[in-house]
DNA sequence: CGATTTTGACCGGCGC
DNA sequence: GCGCCGGTCAAAATCG
Protein backbone atom coordinates (compact mmCIF):
# COMPACT_ATOMS: atom_id res chain seq x y z
CA UNK A 1 0.00 0.00 0.00
CA UNK A 2 1.58 3.28 -1.36
CA UNK A 3 0.50 6.56 0.35
CA UNK A 4 0.11 7.28 -3.44
CA UNK A 5 -2.98 4.86 -4.00
CA UNK A 6 -4.23 5.64 -0.40
CA UNK A 7 -4.16 9.03 -1.91
CA UNK A 8 -5.95 8.53 -4.72
CA UNK A 9 -8.63 6.35 -3.13
CA UNK A 10 -9.37 8.64 -0.72
CA UNK A 11 -10.16 11.38 -3.65
CA UNK A 12 -11.60 9.27 -5.33
CA UNK A 13 -14.12 8.76 -2.27
CA UNK A 14 -14.43 12.23 -1.89
CA UNK A 15 -15.54 12.76 -5.65
CA UNK A 16 -18.14 9.88 -4.95
CA UNK A 17 -19.14 11.13 -1.78
CA UNK A 18 -19.59 15.04 -3.18
CA UNK A 19 -21.72 13.30 -5.78
CA UNK A 20 -23.79 11.09 -3.65
CA UNK A 21 -24.41 14.24 -1.10
CA UNK A 22 -25.23 16.23 -4.15
CA UNK A 23 -27.56 13.62 -5.50
CA UNK A 24 -29.15 13.30 -2.07
CA UNK A 25 -29.51 17.39 -1.74
CA UNK A 26 -31.33 16.90 -5.57
CA UNK A 27 -33.70 14.30 -4.09
CA UNK A 28 -34.55 15.54 -1.44
CA UNK A 29 -35.88 18.20 -2.92
CA UNK A 30 -37.75 16.61 -5.69
CA UNK A 31 -39.21 14.50 -2.08
CA UNK A 32 -40.27 17.87 -0.65
CA UNK A 33 -41.93 19.15 -3.53
CA UNK A 34 -43.87 15.92 -4.27
CA UNK A 35 -44.92 15.85 -0.48
CA UNK A 36 -46.07 19.24 -0.88
CA UNK A 37 -48.06 18.54 -4.09
CA UNK A 38 -49.15 15.55 -2.02
CA UNK A 39 -50.50 17.74 0.70
CA UNK A 40 -52.07 19.76 -1.73
CA UNK A 41 -54.25 17.70 -3.65
CA UNK A 42 -55.43 15.79 -0.48
CA UNK A 43 -56.32 18.88 0.78
CA UNK A 44 -58.00 19.59 -2.44
CA UNK A 45 -59.68 15.96 -2.60
CA UNK A 46 -61.15 16.55 1.05
CA UNK A 47 -62.59 20.07 0.42
CA UNK A 48 -64.18 18.31 -2.92
CA UNK A 49 -65.67 15.79 -0.69
CA UNK A 50 -66.76 18.02 2.09
CA UNK A 51 -68.23 20.31 0.07
CA UNK A 52 -69.93 18.67 -2.78
CA UNK A 53 -73.18 16.00 -2.87
CA UNK A 54 -72.96 14.54 0.38
CA UNK A 55 -75.70 12.22 -0.30
CA UNK A 56 -73.74 10.32 -2.58
CA UNK A 57 -72.13 9.02 -0.20
CA UNK A 58 -74.32 6.48 0.86
CA UNK A 59 -73.18 3.30 -1.08
CA UNK A 60 -75.30 2.23 -3.78
CA UNK A 61 -76.76 -1.60 -3.41
CA UNK A 62 -73.65 -3.37 -5.05
CA UNK A 63 -71.37 -0.22 -3.87
CA UNK A 64 -70.28 1.53 -6.49
CA UNK A 65 -66.82 2.46 -5.86
CA UNK A 66 -64.18 4.73 -7.40
CA UNK A 67 -61.21 5.23 -6.90
CA UNK A 68 -58.63 8.05 -7.53
CA UNK A 69 -54.70 7.67 -9.24
CA UNK A 70 -52.30 10.61 -9.70
CA UNK A 71 -50.23 10.49 -12.34
CA UNK A 72 -47.53 12.30 -12.84
CA UNK A 73 -45.98 13.22 -16.42
CA UNK A 74 -44.30 15.39 -18.43
CA UNK A 75 -45.83 19.05 -18.75
CA UNK A 76 -45.71 19.55 -22.53
CA UNK A 77 -47.62 16.49 -22.80
CA UNK A 78 -50.71 17.50 -23.52
CA UNK A 79 -52.16 13.86 -24.24
CA UNK A 80 -54.68 12.70 -21.52
CA UNK A 81 -52.87 8.98 -21.33
CA UNK A 82 -52.98 6.49 -18.62
CA UNK A 83 -51.37 3.72 -19.58
CA UNK A 84 -52.67 1.41 -17.11
CA UNK A 85 -52.91 -2.09 -19.17
CA UNK A 86 -56.75 -1.80 -19.86
CA UNK A 87 -57.98 -0.92 -23.11
CA UNK A 88 -60.03 2.78 -23.17
CA UNK A 89 -61.76 3.84 -25.33
CA UNK A 90 -62.76 7.47 -25.15
CA UNK A 91 -66.48 8.34 -25.77
CA UNK A 92 -66.69 11.82 -24.28
CA UNK A 93 -65.03 15.04 -23.32
CA UNK A 94 -66.31 18.09 -21.33
CA UNK A 95 -64.93 21.27 -19.45
CA UNK A 96 -65.82 21.53 -16.24
CA UNK A 97 -66.32 24.40 -14.32
CA UNK A 98 -63.92 23.86 -11.53
CA UNK A 99 -60.88 22.88 -13.66
CA UNK A 100 -60.62 24.71 -17.19
CA UNK A 101 -58.66 21.68 -18.34
CA UNK A 102 -60.96 19.19 -20.22
CA UNK A 103 -62.35 16.36 -18.92
CA UNK A 104 -61.70 12.66 -20.73
CA UNK A 105 -64.17 9.79 -20.61
CA UNK A 106 -63.50 6.62 -20.92
CA UNK A 107 -64.87 3.11 -21.54
CA UNK A 108 -62.96 -0.15 -20.82
CA UNK A 109 -63.53 -2.47 -24.01
CA UNK A 110 -60.71 -5.27 -23.43
CA UNK A 111 -63.82 -7.25 -22.74
CA UNK A 112 -67.14 -6.69 -24.27
CA UNK A 113 -69.71 -5.79 -21.35
CA UNK A 114 -66.93 -4.33 -19.11
CA UNK A 115 -68.95 -2.03 -16.77
CA UNK A 116 -65.56 0.00 -16.02
CA UNK A 117 -64.86 3.85 -16.80
CA UNK A 118 -62.78 6.44 -16.01
CA UNK A 119 -62.56 9.86 -16.12
CA UNK A 120 -59.19 11.77 -16.62
CA UNK A 121 -58.54 15.23 -15.69
CA UNK A 122 -55.33 17.38 -15.44
CA UNK A 123 -54.82 18.71 -11.69
CA UNK A 124 -56.01 22.62 -11.79
CA UNK A 125 -53.14 23.11 -9.15
CA UNK A 126 -50.35 21.31 -11.11
CA UNK A 127 -50.92 20.45 -14.93
CA UNK A 128 -48.15 18.37 -14.73
CA UNK A 129 -50.67 15.67 -13.00
CA UNK A 130 -52.99 13.72 -13.98
CA UNK A 131 -56.55 12.77 -12.03
CA UNK A 132 -57.79 9.19 -13.09
CA UNK A 133 -60.92 8.54 -11.57
CA UNK A 134 -62.17 4.91 -11.89
CA UNK A 135 -65.45 3.78 -11.24
CA UNK A 136 -66.58 -0.19 -11.83
CA UNK A 137 -65.13 -3.08 -11.46
CA UNK A 138 -63.63 -5.33 -14.58
CA UNK A 139 -65.12 -8.47 -15.62
CA UNK A 140 -61.71 -10.07 -17.01
CA UNK A 141 -58.02 -10.16 -16.32
CA UNK A 142 -55.70 -6.64 -17.51
CA UNK A 143 -53.37 -7.62 -19.81
CA UNK A 144 -50.31 -8.32 -18.68
CA UNK A 145 -48.56 -7.41 -21.53
CA UNK A 146 -49.98 -4.00 -22.21
CA UNK A 147 -49.26 -3.56 -18.31
CA UNK A 148 -45.47 -4.36 -18.63
CA UNK A 149 -44.98 -1.93 -21.76
CA UNK A 150 -47.05 0.95 -19.88
CA UNK A 151 -44.58 0.48 -16.95
CA UNK A 152 -41.56 0.82 -19.07
CA UNK A 153 -42.34 2.96 -22.20
CA UNK A 154 -44.70 5.31 -20.66
CA UNK A 155 -42.57 8.54 -19.33
CA UNK A 156 -45.55 9.16 -16.29
CA UNK A 157 -45.62 7.05 -13.41
CA UNK A 158 -48.59 7.00 -10.79
CA UNK A 159 -47.24 8.56 -7.56
CA UNK A 160 -50.13 7.55 -5.41
CA UNK A 161 -53.63 6.62 -5.31
CA UNK A 162 -55.67 8.90 -3.38
CA UNK A 163 -58.66 6.62 -3.40
CA UNK A 164 -61.05 6.93 -0.92
CA UNK A 165 -61.82 2.94 -1.71
CA UNK A 166 -59.79 0.64 -3.53
CA UNK A 167 -62.12 -0.73 -6.33
CA UNK A 168 -59.92 -3.65 -6.55
CA UNK A 169 -58.80 -5.75 -3.91
CA UNK A 170 -55.30 -6.12 -4.27
CA UNK A 171 -53.34 -9.49 -4.35
CA UNK A 172 -55.77 -12.24 -4.58
CA UNK A 173 -57.85 -10.45 -7.01
CA UNK A 174 -57.08 -11.02 -10.75
CA UNK A 175 -58.89 -8.45 -11.70
CA UNK A 176 -56.87 -5.62 -10.35
CA UNK A 177 -55.97 -2.31 -12.19
CA UNK A 178 -52.45 -1.57 -12.74
CA UNK A 179 -52.26 1.10 -10.10
CA UNK A 180 -48.26 2.10 -10.63
CA UNK A 181 -47.06 3.17 -7.20
CA UNK A 182 -44.11 4.84 -7.93
CA UNK A 183 -42.08 7.27 -5.60
CA UNK A 184 -38.83 6.99 -7.36
CA UNK A 185 -40.04 10.28 -9.26
CA UNK A 186 -40.06 10.68 -12.67
CA UNK A 187 -36.80 11.75 -14.45
CA UNK A 188 -33.87 10.04 -11.83
CA UNK A 189 -31.94 7.26 -12.29
CA UNK A 190 -33.03 3.78 -11.30
CA UNK A 191 -29.52 2.79 -10.37
CA UNK A 192 -29.00 5.57 -8.49
CA UNK A 193 -31.56 4.93 -5.93
CA UNK A 194 -30.63 3.49 -2.49
CA UNK A 195 -33.02 3.12 -0.24
CA UNK A 196 -35.43 5.72 1.42
CA UNK A 197 -34.41 5.56 4.89
CA UNK A 198 -30.74 5.93 4.70
CA UNK A 199 -31.07 8.32 1.11
CA UNK A 200 -33.13 10.30 3.69
CA UNK A 201 -30.52 9.71 6.54
CA UNK A 202 -27.74 11.08 4.51
CA UNK A 203 -30.05 13.62 3.35
CA UNK A 204 -30.60 15.12 6.93
CA UNK A 205 -27.28 15.48 8.13
CA UNK A 206 -25.80 16.77 4.91
CA UNK A 207 -27.73 19.97 5.33
CA UNK A 208 -27.28 22.85 8.63
CA UNK A 209 -31.48 22.51 9.03
CA UNK A 210 -31.18 18.60 8.60
CA UNK A 211 -33.27 18.23 11.92
CA UNK A 212 -36.39 20.23 10.43
CA UNK A 213 -35.48 18.44 7.49
CA UNK A 214 -35.89 15.26 8.78
CA UNK A 215 -38.96 15.73 10.91
CA UNK A 216 -40.83 16.68 7.69
CA UNK A 217 -39.82 13.86 6.03
CA UNK A 218 -40.20 11.18 8.81
CA UNK A 219 -43.99 13.25 9.91
CA UNK A 220 -44.99 12.59 6.15
CA UNK A 221 -43.81 8.89 5.82
CA UNK A 222 -45.46 8.46 9.29
CA UNK A 223 -48.49 10.25 7.71
CA UNK A 224 -48.22 7.56 4.45
CA UNK A 225 -47.70 4.76 6.37
CA UNK A 226 -50.74 5.16 8.65
CA UNK A 227 -53.16 5.79 5.34
CA UNK A 228 -54.68 2.48 4.24
CA UNK A 229 -55.39 3.32 0.89
CA UNK A 230 -51.31 4.20 0.35
CA UNK A 231 -50.48 0.68 1.96
CA UNK A 232 -53.04 -1.25 0.16
CA UNK A 233 -51.91 1.03 -3.24
CA UNK A 234 -48.44 -0.18 -2.48
CA UNK A 235 -49.40 -4.02 -1.99
CA UNK A 236 -51.02 -3.49 -5.30
CA UNK A 237 -47.56 -2.29 -6.37
CA UNK A 238 -45.23 -4.91 -5.14
CA UNK A 239 -47.54 -7.89 -6.38
CA UNK A 240 -47.90 -6.23 -9.61
CA UNK A 241 -43.74 -6.10 -9.37
CA UNK A 242 -43.95 -9.37 -8.99
CA UNK A 243 -46.43 -10.88 -11.35
CA UNK A 244 -44.06 -9.34 -14.15
CA UNK A 245 -41.17 -10.95 -12.83
CA UNK A 246 -42.96 -14.20 -12.90
CA UNK A 247 -45.56 -13.98 -15.52
CA UNK A 248 -47.96 -17.03 -15.09
CA UNK A 249 -48.63 -18.63 -18.60
CA UNK A 250 -51.20 -17.45 -20.57
CA UNK A 251 -53.22 -20.32 -22.00
CA UNK A 252 -53.27 -21.27 -25.47
C1' DC B 1 -62.78 1.31 -45.43
C1' DG B 2 -63.08 0.11 -40.72
C1' DA B 3 -61.62 1.77 -36.27
C1' DT B 4 -61.08 5.46 -33.34
C1' DT B 5 -61.47 10.21 -31.81
C1' DT B 6 -63.74 14.61 -31.65
C1' DT B 7 -67.40 17.53 -30.55
C1' DG B 8 -71.94 19.50 -30.21
C1' DA B 9 -76.44 18.04 -28.65
C1' DC B 10 -79.11 15.93 -25.39
C1' DC B 11 -80.53 14.11 -20.84
C1' DG B 12 -81.06 13.76 -15.97
C1' DG B 13 -79.88 15.17 -11.27
C1' DC B 14 -79.42 18.81 -8.12
C1' DG B 15 -79.72 23.42 -6.00
C1' DC B 16 -82.10 27.65 -5.69
C1' DG C 1 -90.14 25.23 -12.20
C1' DC C 2 -85.93 26.73 -13.99
C1' DG C 3 -81.20 26.92 -14.86
C1' DC C 4 -76.73 24.94 -14.19
C1' DC C 5 -73.69 21.26 -14.58
C1' DG C 6 -71.77 16.68 -15.27
C1' DG C 7 -72.21 12.64 -17.98
C1' DT C 8 -73.49 10.24 -22.25
C1' DC C 9 -74.77 9.74 -27.07
C1' DA C 10 -74.04 9.76 -31.80
C1' DA C 11 -72.85 11.93 -36.16
C1' DA C 12 -68.90 13.80 -38.31
C1' DA C 13 -64.07 13.91 -38.83
C1' DT C 14 -59.72 11.80 -38.75
C1' DC C 15 -56.41 8.16 -38.91
C1' DG C 16 -53.97 3.96 -40.33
Amino acid sequence: MSPDYDKEKVEALEAELECLQKENEALGLMFETMSRKYIMLHQAYLRQKSNKRQRLEVPAAGGSKASQVFVKTDPRDQSLIVQDGFQWRKYGQKVTKDNPSPRAYFKCFMAPGCPVKKKVQRCVEDKSIIVATYEGQHNHDVDSTAAGKSLSASCSSAIFSGTRSIPFPPLDNPFRPTITLDLTLSGSDLQNHRNLPSLMHDYSTSNDDGNNKKKKIEDYVAFLTKDPNFTLALAAAVARSIKTEHPKPSPP
